[in-house]
DNA sequence: TTTCTTTTGTTATAGTATAACAAGAATTAA
DNA sequence: TTAATTCTTGTTATACTATAACAAAAGAAA
C-alpha cells in the first residue's frame, strides 16, 4: 500500500497498523475494555493514513464499510482510543493519529508539516521534563500537555529548494 | 512575561486593557493596519475577561452593543488581531486571549487550569530552544509552537485541599 | 434465565469556521 | 475634485466539528 510521502518513508506501513493492532489487542486485554468492531476498524483506518485523519473523514470511511454513519458512533470510538491511550489528538488540525507507543505513557509531542500535513510524533524527556519544573515554579500542577511544532519537514524543504 | 493573565493576582485589570489597547494602537500605526472600530472593540472586550473568550461569545458581546452580528464580522476581527499579534489562539480550548507582549515577537505558551479555566501566558526561552533543536535532529524546520499545558493552578489548588 | 452493565442506534441540536459576492469607506492617483 | 483602487464590512448561505438525550441491542454476571 501507500507509496504516498509520509515521514518514515522507506518502511512498511503495513508493519505499522499490525503492529498497532497487536499492541491495542493486548492493552484492552489487559485492563478489561473491549474492542470491538468498530473501534477497531477506527483505529485501522486512523493507522492507514501517516496523516492526522478527521472525525468526519472517519465516520465516511466506516459508513463505506456499512457502518453505522450518525456522528456519536465516530466520537465515541474516538473517545475509548484516545481514553485507551492508542490514538491522539491533534488539537490545532482537529484530527487523530495513531499512537506507536501506547504501551508507554507518555504525552504526544508532534512536528507538523504545513506543507505535506504528515505529523511525526516525538518524545523528548528533557521537554517534558522542563515543562514540569517552569509549571511548579508557578505552583501550577501540570496534568496534560499540547505541543504541536509547525514548518516544514525534511522533504517538503529539498522539494521547495529544488523547486 | 508571566503575572498579567493569572486571575488571582490582585491586580488592576483596567490598567491591563488600557495598556494593551495602547500598544495596539502604536502598532498599527507604525505598520501602517488599521484598528477600526469593530477591531478596536473586539480586542477589548477579550481583554476584559481573564478567560479565553470563544468566538461567538464575543460575538455575542460586540451584537449586543449594536455592531453586526453575522459570524464573519467576528472572525475577520478576530484574524486582524491574529495576524497583528494581539491576541493569540488556544488551539485546545477554540478560543481567544489578549496578548501582554504584543510588542515583543514572541510564541504563546500557556497554562490552562483545568478547574478556573484561566490562561496564564508563559515564555521560556530555554523551551523554546530547546525544541528548535529538537526539530532541526530532524532537519524540521520550526515555524510555529502550540505549547498548551493543562492541570490545577495555584489557587484551585489551594482551594481543592482545603475543601 | 434474569439482571445489570456496556455498547450501539437514532434523532436532534449545539458549537466552530469559511465561501462567495455585494456594498461601503478610506486611500491614492489623476 | 473626481476617478480609480484598495481595504473593510454586510449579508446569505453553508461546511465542519462535536455533543445531548433517550431507545434498543448486545454482552457479562448473578
Ligand atoms: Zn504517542
Ligand atoms: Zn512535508
Ligand atoms: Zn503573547
Ligand atoms: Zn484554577
Amino acid at each position: 500500500m501507500s507509496e504516498e510521502h509520509h515521514p518514515h518513508s522507506g518502511h512498511n506501513h503495513n508493519d505499522c497498523i499490525e503492529a498497532a493492532l497487536e499492541t491495542a489487542e493486548q492493552l484492552c486485554t489487559e485492563q478489561g475494555q473491549r474492542l470491538t468492531k468498530v473501534r477497531r476498524r477506527a483505529l485501522e483506518l486512523i493507522w492507514e493514513s501517516h496523516r492526522p485523519l478527521g472525525a468526519y473523514q472517519l465516520l465516511a470511511k466506516l459508513a463505506e464499510e456499512g457502518f453505522n454513519s450518525a456522528p456519536p458512533t465516530v466520537y465515541r470510538a474516538l473517545d475509548f482510543l484516545l481514553a485507551a491511550g492508542l490514538i491522539h489528538k491533534v488539537e490545532s488540525m482537529n484530527a487523530f493519529l495513531g499512537c506507536a507507543h501506547a504501551d508507554k505513557v507518555h504525552k504526544g509531542y508532534f512536528l507538523i508539516c504545513d506543507e505535506c500535513h504528515n505529523v511525526m510524533e516525538f518524545d523528548y524527556q528533557d521537554i517534558h521534563a522542563s515543562l514540569i519544573a517552569r509549571a511548579a515554579e508557578q505552583d501550577f500542577e501540570l496534568r496534560s500537555e499540547t505541543i504541536e511544532l509547525t514548518g516544514l519537514c525534511s522533504a517538503c524543504k529539498a522539494a521547495g529548494a529544488s523547486a
